[in-house]
DNA sequence: TTTTCAAAGATAGTATTACTATCTCTGTCA
DNA sequence: TGACAGAGATAGTAATACTATCTTTGAAAA
């Protein structure tokens, strides 16, 4: 049985929805590539255009700017990682094996999944390390904010911290725990890669050990005192 | 007595040392301003040029670019606050109250330092906040660690790697532990204000309670077990 | 079968951005 | 007296970030 995996997209993250039509299902799988090549600040519409094989206006036509194509992929993202997060943490019901897996999930290398042939979630998930959080850090973060163009993040960051609350209810930080967990699962990983120095694993450059740290950070923390 | 403060640069971070005349001063004041009103990406030398009543060519002078500009403000900053830090710690010898004094200084408001006259330190925090990460977050960041652009940012993460072994000399992870505490200083700050489901202290948008939660994560984490 | 219409191709054009180049003027240090 | 650094003035270019309009195509509704 071949199943296909559709992750529901807020309507306010592109002018025409991607996922319907050949050229937006091109435009995502291309912008993937080229983001991953050149990075977020040399990628532009006429490039991608030209990858694809269309014209700029064409690529307006699904997102208003390149900004707002970053966001649709964070969001993607997020909302991809997310299901994954609650598919592999089903039937399971002791809250530190859960964290467990959600800090594995998101500090350790992404496979791509099959069932989305036009992501390759490997490639989308060094976009996010290194990019992911220029989707919100701009002047313009309240008004997106308003658009719910960050509600997969923010869900993510809210069931995180619902585990979080199964180990201990009487943490009194699992929302900023959960939103520092996801963001140094990143963090770490970019800085043993590009900046070694500001971590401990720059020699093995083990992704392993971003997730042992965040487990000793995370479980020191919210034990029961 | 009136004491000036110069914080030492890399000279691979300007074509021309702003601090040595008056055109230069102007441009990091007036940079400072502009990018803190409008964010960086919408910062440019002609804007600049405008406000400070010179010309593009001039800033150019002085800046390869205006990701260059950005990268001298952090690392003036991460100079600066490197400066403030061992001040501040100074003959103090308990590690734990060092700790609480680091965590404190980064995550609370800045207050204009009378010492550097050209400098708005509460603007240039701001700044740092929302738009630092994006002065390492380029693909050509291995090239710009090469010419050590961002040894001041490296440097106080030893500094602070070297406290928390003062505290406890078995914990695993001081660097990492390190650089946690200065992004999340800033990030939870920028989630408190601009996306406050992803913190604890959304409704009181205090920023104390930022230093609280990294006290508790930071001490949770490297006490002797 | 015809019409209708959404999607996309083709082409053109604009304001702004991100630079580079060159020439002149001015003040100062030697 | 002149040499030279710093900066003002002006011009120009390639690329970026769009917007507009017109045509073609293919598939479904009338």
């Amino acid at each position: 049985m071949e199943v296909q995996l559709q992750i529901k997209m807020n309507d306010k993250l592109f002018l025409r929805d991607p996922e319907q039509t050949e050229l937006g299902k091109k435009i995502i799988r291309h912008s993937i590539q080229l983001i991953h090549k050149n990075g977020f600040e040399l990628f532009t519409f006429k490039k991608l255009a030209e990858d694809i094989g269309t014209t700029e206006a064409g690529i307006y036509r699904y997102f208003e700017n390149k900004h707002r194509l970053l966001v649709y992929l964070t969001a993607w993202y997020w909302g991809w990682l997310q299901y994954h997060l609650v598919f592999n943490t089903n039937n399971i019901n002791d809250p530190a094996v859960k964290l467990k897996k959600v800090i594995h999930l998101l500090a350790t290398t992404v496979v791509d999944d099959a069932k989305t042939i036009h992501i390759n979630e490997a490639l989308l998930h060094q976009i996010i390390i290194t990019e992911g959080s220029k989707a919100y850090l701009t002047n313009h973060v309240t008004e997106d904010n308003k658009e719910q163009l960050f509600k997969p993040y923010k869900d993510l960051c809210a069931v995180i911290a619902e585990i979080i609350l199964e180990y201990n209810s009487k943490y009194k930080y699992p929302r900023s725990l959960a939103s520092t967990i996801i963001e140094m699962a990143h963090f770490q990983n970019f800085f043993m890669t590009n900046l070694p120095a500001l971590t401990d694993f720059g020699k093995s450059k083990d992704e392993l050990k971003v997730a042992l740290f965040l487990e000793d950070l995370v479980f020191s923390s919210i034990r029961k005192k």
